[in-house]
DNA sequence: GTCTATAATGAGATAGAC
DNA sequence: GTCTATCTCATTATAGAC
C-alpha cells in the first residue's frame, strides 16, 4: 500500500501482512460503500476486518489517506477493463454510439454483479464518489481520464455536433448506470414486480441510454 | 414543526419563534445537502443558523427527526408541483411520453436553478436522500407516491408495455435529473467548456430522457 | 423562548508492550 | 506485525438559569 510513496520500505511485507492489509482495505470499501466517509469509523473498520483498532491506522495510514487508497485501489483495474473493451471493439470493425456505450457501461455494470461482494460494494462507492462533491477532485483522478477517452470516441464519430452534447451524453449515462447498481431495488418497486432480471436490468439500461445518445448526438 | 404529533401545543407559536425555527431548518437544508448526515453535526447547524446549540434541539428534536422534517418539509410541494403539471397537461389535449417526463423533471430542476438558494439546496438534499440506500424508506414516503402516478401515466399511454419499463424510465430520468443538478459541473469539465447554459442544460436532459423513454416504450 | 453548563459517549490518533 | 492503553477532542442530548 504506497501511503507514504517517499519512504522506502527496509524489507518487503510479509505474506501476513499482506493479508491483514488486504482483509482492512476490504472492510473499508465494504462500510465506506455502505455508510459513507463520516459514517464509518476506523473503530467499524477494525471490527469488519477482525483486527484491533491500532492495526487499521498502522496499515492504512489515517481516515483520509485510508479512503482514497480504497477508491484508488480498483480504479485502475476498471478504467484498463473500459479502455481495453474498446480498443478490442475498434480492432474489430467501424464503432458505433452504441459499442462506446457499451464498453463504459459493461464493465463495471458486470463486475458490480459478477464479481462478487467486494467488486459490488466497490460500484457502490464508485456511485458515493460520483455523487458527492466533497470528493470531487478524488473522482476526476479515478475517473476522467477514462471518461475523455469515451468522449473523445464520441466526439470523432460524431464530428459535427459539439463537444458539449457528448459529455452530457456520458454524464447521464454514467447517472444511469450508477442509478442501475444502487437503486434497482426502485424500479422493482415502482414496477411492482418481485425482482427483476440482471439482463433485462441492462437490456433496458442500454437501451435507453444508446436512444438517449443516438437522440442528441445524430 | 408537528414533531410531535401527539402533543398539544398550550398556545400558538410565537412569530419570533417561528422564524428561528425556519432559520435552524434552512441551515440544516444547506448543510445536509452539502455534506450528508454524518457530516453535519448540530454545532454546525447551530452556527450556521447563528442561534445557540439547546435551541437547535429545542426546536427540531433530536438529529434523526431533524432530519426528516427538513426531507419532508418541501416534499409535499415538490410533488403537488408535479402532479399540478402533469393535470394541467392532461386538461390541454392528449399526452405524449415527453409531456409525462417533462411535468415529473421540470419543476425541481428549475426549482434548483431559479427558487433560490434554499430549494437549490433542497435538490442536491434530495439527490443525497435518492442515492443512499439508508434513507430508502425517507424516499419512499417523501417521493413515490408522486412517482408512482407518474409510472402510472406512463403505462396509461402504452399499456401494451410492462410497467418494468415504465419504472426503469422514470428512475433513469430521475437519476439523469439528479446528476443534473449535482454534477452539470462534470458535464462542463468533459466538454472542456467554461459553462454551459442552464437553458442548453435542460434541453439536453429532456432530449436524452424522452428519447429514451420512447425506445423503451414505443 | 433563549442561552449556559455539563454529562455521557464515541471519535481519531499514537506511544509503547509483546 | 500485532495488540493494549490512553490522550485529546468533538459529538448529542439535556437540565436548569434567565
Amino acid at each position: 500500500m504506497p501511503l507514504k510513496p517517499n519512504e522506502t520500505r527496509l524489507r518487503a511485507p510479509s505474506a501476513r501482512s499482506l493479508e491483514t492489509r488486504t482483509r482492512i482495505v476490504d472492510a473499508a470499501e465494504r462500510l465506506f460503500a455502505a455508510r459513507g466517509y463520516d459514517g464509518t469509523s476506523m473503530r467499524d473498520i477494525a471490527t469488519e476486518a477482525d483486527v484491533h483498532v491500532g492495526l487499521v491506522s498502522h496499515h492504512g495510514g489515517n481516515k483520509i489517506a485510508l479512503f482514497h487508497y480504497t477508491v484508488g485501489r480498483r480504479a485502475g483495474e476498471l478504467s484498463q477493463r473500459r479502455v481495453d473493451a474498446l480498443e478490442q471493439m475498434k480492432a474489430k470493425g467501424d464503432l458505433t454510439v452504441a459499442d462506446v456505450l457499451r464498453c463504459f457501461v459493461d464493465p463495471l455494470l458486470t463486475l458490480s454483479q459478477e464479481g462478487g461482494p467486494q467488486w459490488r460494494a466497490y460500484a457502490r462507492l464508485v456511485a458515493y464518489v460520483s455523487a458527492d462533491d466533497r470528493w470531487r477532485t478524488l473522482a476526476e483522478v479515478c475517473f476522467d481520464p477514462a471518461a475523455q477517452k469515451f468522449v473523445d470516441e464520441l466526439v470523432a464519430l460524431k464530428p459535427d455536433r459539439s463537444r458539449a452534447l457528448a459529455a452530457a451524453t456520458l454524464v447521464y449515462t454514467v447517472s444511469a448506470l450508477l442509478a442501475q447498481i444502487t437503486s434497482s431495488w426502485r424500479i422493482d418497486a415502482l414496477a411492482g414486480e418481485r425482482s427483476i432480471r440482471f439482463q433485462q436490468h441492462r437490456k433496458m439500461l442500454l437501451d435507453f441510454c444508446v436512444a438517449g445518445a443516438e437522440r442528441l448526438l445524430d
